[in-house]
DNA sequence: AGGCGACCAATTGTCGACAATGTGGGGCGG
DNA sequence: CCGCCCCACATTGTCGACAATTGGTCGCCT
């Protein structure tokens, strides 16, 4: 069985348009909610409409637009509700992750990641409160143990199929101040408890520290929506 | 946000494709392994290759084929690896499905479903080790206590993704005799620990429940894949 | 005036043909 | 004789046009 490697570089001219609409969504530059014209994306990125209707496929297969027949596509609307399920489902993911991680990872991945978390540490010190930066290096710590459970199903759901939709949250919610550097630490024990094979700590470590993030996008989420202005 | 209800009438020629294939690949009529071959596929089911292309993009989402750009589809070949990897995230899923069913699922659901299960026993009884209706009904048992749940990533996860591939298993390798009745045991208790709404309980006992599974296919495979001659 | 039904424009689903890419076989050279 | 390269074939990716379905609008009837 593959690992199914969740390829990056665009070989098809579908996966070009993909990844650019994906990019726009997550970005909040094609508005949440708003709904999806065939010609007019297909015009946009010059390409025909079977290109494009093939991303579309796997736009609505990473939650990112939903799909009706007949009836066309609707950006997804982000909600309370819906990043609640998200994150139950990333607590239990994860958490299960970091167990197959312990189990799984080799050596020298593990010390892989402690030289990255000093590196990111160092860099993080340098720009205090440059969120988007922590933004990429927290997925990537994320990403990284995820393909350390080396199995190929759970690596699909969490890194194709939620990935992009956690960062469309984290993205258009903004990521802000001081939970930013509780994430370091929880980051390096989640790793050590890793480098010493316990599963079953790593696992508990990683669901207070998805929890947290949770509560912090929750709280985030509903001012902003109360204040009616969004930013 | 929608439940994503996993409609399962063909609006479209493009889900009837979908549908016949996908009992094709489960039942083993396209065997395990075989490639695909799309303007054959087109002319058996007398479509254009526009439909089929979507059909194959909602297989790859199951897990069902996996396709390799420029070069075409096959048929996923199962494996002990994949099994393991596969039921390792149902434990933790379907576990986490019975703390939620247990939580959310409204009381009238619940009996609904205790009637069910008696009418399984019944007809079971009545025809001894006909191992199909089985299949259907325990299939249909993990089925409600997901959409129990109410979070419908899980639900997409469980019944949309994950659900076909696991009914390819067991109908390849053969639901055989002494684990049937204790199944239904273990969802009786499953179940009464949902009514009393122990989340904890139901997820311990449905993780037992599905590694028991586990390993009874396990064996079968492994036994049928040391005698060259599946069957 | 309000609700209901039929038209109409726009959008989605489907088709057949063309272009680009991968694959296997035959020929050539070592 | 074996291995490599090139070419022709088959398959996949893409395109533009046609058919089917939706949602909205206008007119009509009660």
């Amino acid at each position: 069985m593959t690992y199914a490697p969740t390829w990056k570089s665009p070989v098809t001219s579908s996966d070009r348009v993909l990844f650019e609409i994906q990019r726009a969504i997550v970005e909040g530059e094609i508005a949440a909610g708003s709904k999806i014209s065939e010609p007019e994306l297909a015009r946009r990125f010059a390409v025909s409409r079977a290109p494009l209707r093939e991303a579309l496929a796997r736009l609505e297969r990473c939650h990112l637009i939903e799909r009706t027949p007949n009836a066309g596509a609707r950006v997804v609307t982000l909600s309370v509700s819906g990043l609640l399920s998200l994150y139950q489902l990333r607590e239990e993911l994860e958490g299960l992750a970091c167990r197959l991680a312990a189990e799984h990872m080799p050596q020298a991945e593990i010390e892989e990641m402690q030289a990255l978390l000093d590196k990111h540490l160092q860099s993080q010190r340098v720009r205090e409160g440059e969120s988007y930066y922590q933004e990429a290096g927290d997925l990537d710590f994320h990403y990284r143990i995820i393909l350390g459970s080396k199995n190929p199903y759970l690596i699909n759901i969490l890194c194709d199929e939620l990935y992009f939709l956690v960062r469309m949250y984290r993205v258009q919610m903004g990521m802000n101040g001081p939970r930013v550097s509780r994430a370091f630490d929880e980051h390096k024990a989640i790793l050590q408890a890793i480098a010493n094979r316990d599963g079953e700590l790593a696992d508990l470590l990683m669901r207070r520290h998805i929890g947290a993030s949770r509560r912090n996008i929750e709280i985030q989420l509903e001012t902003t929506r109360n204040s009616h202005e969004p930013n």
